[in-house]
Order: C-alpha cells, then structure tokens, then sequence
DNA sequence: AGAGTTTTATAAGAATTAATTAAAGAATAC
DNA sequence: GTATTCTTTAATTAATTCTTATAAAACTCT
C-alpha cells in the first residue's frame, strides 16, 4: 500500500512516514505541494494525508486537483479546528480530517479504516487487470486475452499466470510461486508439476523453452515474464 | 437515502433525526439495538450511526453484528472520548467516529463524506433492476424476464441469478454464491446444491451446461453470466 | 569434455470437480 | 392437516485437470 504525505512542516511528515511505515505502508513523503502534482502520476496511490495550511499551493486546493483524477481516500490532518474548516474540507473531497495534535494511533486506525473501505468493501478495482505487451489478464472475469485472441486457461494455469503477471519484471522463485499458488510448502519430494503447467502456459502462448518471448526460465532460481 | 440511527438517549437520537431529516435523508430511529436485529434485513440502510453504549448489545457488538452482512458505512456518534475506544471502534469495521459533543454540521459533513465514498466514488451499482441481454430482472418485485417472457423462480434461483448478475461478467466463486444466498459459511461436506440450482436455472433459460449463453461454469471457481 | 544437476517433453493414470438423476426432507400454501 | 412445491441430499456418471513417472535435452562446473 502506497501512501502519500505531504506536510509543509517536516517534522509533522517525518513523524507520519515514522508511523506508516512502521505498519509497513509504503511513504511517498512530500514537503512541497508542487512537487506532488509533478509525481502523482507516476507513483500509485493508495491514500492520501495531506496538511491543510501550505505555502503557494494549500491542501484544500491539492485535494480538489487530485480529486479531478483520483479516487483514493484522502485524510487531513491539520492544526485548524475551525469547524467550518472540517465541514469545507470533507466537501471538497476528503474522506477525513483529524486535528492536530492527534494521536498516532488514532491516526493508523482511521488510515485502516479509510483503506478498508477502499479496498475492501469496495469490489470495482482496477488492481485485478493487468495490461501489458499483448497480455490482458483479469482476475475479475478469469479471462485472459492474448494478442487479441481470449485463450482459456485452467485454474491452476491462471494461478501461475497470474502470479508471474503480477510480479512481470522479476524473477519468481519456484517456492514462491508454489506458496502463492497452492499456498503450502512443498519440497518434499521433486517435484515437476510446476514445469508441467508452464509447459501448457508457453504452448497456449505460442511460446518455446529454447527461445520464449514470455516466460523465461532463470535457471535454478524459477520464471519471470518480461515487462 | 436511509439512515439508521440507534441511540437509547432519546434526546439525541430525536436531534440527530432532525438534522438529517432536514438534509432530506429518510431516518429510521431506534432507541434500542435488539429491535434494529429484527428489522434490519426488511430496510435498505445506506448508513448507520451508532451510539456506542446501550443496554443489552452496545454498539460495537452491533457493528460486528452488521458487518457479517453489511458493508454500508457505519459511524460512531458517543461520549466515549478514550482513544482506546476510537480505535477499537474503528478496528471492528466502522468508518467514523465522533465523540459527543459535537457539531450538527460536522456530522452532517461527515455522513455526507462517507455517503459520496460508498456511492460516487464506489461504481458498484445496486439498483434493484437489472436490465441486459434480454434478461430483466427486478429485486423489488422478484419478477425475471427472459427474451420478453416472464419466468418463474423459485426464491433460491432468484437469488442466485440475483447474484450473478449483479456481479455480470464477473466471475463468482462458489464460496462467494453461497455467503450471498444463504448468508452462511458452507465448506463442511461437499456440497452440490448451487449446482442442482444451476442446473434449474439453465434449464429455464433453455440453456445447456456444454456450451451455455447464459450462465457459464469456470472450472475450479465458480460460475459466471456473461455481459 | 564429462559428470552431475536442472529443466523440458510426453503420456497415462489418479484425483478433482461438475452435471445429472432421483428421492427424501422441509417449507409453504390451501 | 393435507397437498403441493421447493430445497437439499445422495449416488452415479461424465468431464476436466493435476500429478506422477520416465526419458531426453539443456545447462553448470570442474
């Protein structure tokens, strides 16, 4: 979960990333607010905590830029009390708002909260497509669409794809890929049932062994399937 | 829009009902938590708000209770100031808690806030009428049109189509189709009920299971109707 | 180059999972 | 209270998918 910061005054940010991550949120912390809109779309947010009173650009005017594209949950936490100033910024867009000083426990409770009802309770997320170089998968449907032709896949086969989809780049050691799929410990005795379905993956996909276009072994270690 | 609000102090329950009234909101009031058990299925709650203690079964035990089925935002509204509580209250699945004292407007701002996240920003759309491919099928009246032709369901099947088409060109699982019709967790002994359902439901729309229009087997998942 | 290791290919049997029946049990309506 | 309809269970059959075993090929290291 990526989780975005911005805070004028630095020792408020530190003190949030500290929190985050120590729940093992990922922080994108941010000083400025121009500095944000530069990134944003590059970085995959989750949720937002964002300052109200910042120079140039303030939280009340960067919640409603984001909200012009995004619609992940967005908390502020701010020294303003004012209750109009609470009732502006959950109109705009906000999701919450949490006066400081707040206490950080509260604060990770309410990011949770804020999380799970995005995540969670909320069934339309585009986390479950995955779209790249001729390869459409989508864990909602169970379809996967192969340069433009749908292929049909087992369950097991989707697993495995899906699983070398979603870490596409980087090499998924055949343990993990064991765990992920069937979700045990193996290495028992050898066991070559994975080669066996890769096997069916690559011909579905019109793919070698000798010279695979996408999933690639990495010998010793397991599969990856290139970006 | 339904609210639901549950107070045993009277007084508060009165003016949180005036407040939201005057917002056009449709209230359902009650000063006691048993009685929201009994009713709670009949009434389309789009929101809740709890106060957290009441005799017999306090709020957060209610909560609980909702959330087994229900996902609609709940908030606290209590006098309960301890952060231990905020964050317990939080933890067992609401989205918001407000401690009392507090300001008509906030908590105005607040419903509204949690409302435009379930329903605006959340595309799952729960209209009681479901309109595609020749299939109509309506939740309020329980009625099923298929190609122009009225059919009969029983309660079961209704659900059951109810479901897939809810979620239409989505996959789902059977554990998922079981939690939605009958509200329970199954997985004991195997058990192939859903499927003499299906079987039915084919039947009706004069579908086969080998090479289905409508509703769709995915191996090892579940079934699916496709959009 | 050769020994040892790891991956791939193939095919067949084993194991799962789904569909079909028929009938008993439960719920509902009359 | 009985009849009817609906739901569930159980047993059987059918279809699909997974695993195993074996042999062959490819790679690594000395």
């Amino acid at each position: 979960m990526n989780i975005l910061v911005v805070d004028d005054e630095k020792e408020i940010a530190d003190l949030i990333e500290i929190y985050l991550t120590n729940e093992n949120y990922h922080v994108y912390k941010y000083y400025d607010s121009k500095n944000v809109l530069n990134d944003i779309d590059k970085l995959k947010i989750d949720l937002a905590i964002l300052d109200v009173m910042m120079p140039t650009i303030d939280g009340f005017q960067l919640c409603s830029i984001i909200r012009e594209k995004y619609t992940f949950p967005i908390i502020f936490v701010t020294a303003k009390v004012e209750d109009i100033d609470k009732i502006s910024g959950l109109s705009i867009g906000a999701d919450d708002y949490i006066t400081k000083p707040f206490q950080p426990l509260e604060l990770i409770a309410r990011v949770k909260a804020q999380l799970r009802r995005y995540k969670t309770y909320n069934k339309t997320n585009d986390d479950n497509i995955i779209d790249f170089r001729g390869i459409t998968i989508n864990n909602d449907t169970h379809e996967f669409i192969f340069e433009d032709e749908p292929i049909e896949l087992t369950k097991t086969e989707f697993s495995i794809l899906w699983c070398l989809c979603q870490n596409r780049g980087n090499v998924v050691k055949t343990e993990d890929l064991f765990m992920n799929v069937w979700g045990e410990k193996y290495f028992e005795n050898d066991n070559n049932t994975i080669m066996v379905h890769i096997r069916h993956l690559r011909e579905k996909m019109h793919d070698t062994s000798k010279i695979p276009k996408y999933i690639k072994t990495v010998w010793g270690v397991g599969y990856k399937i290139e970006k």
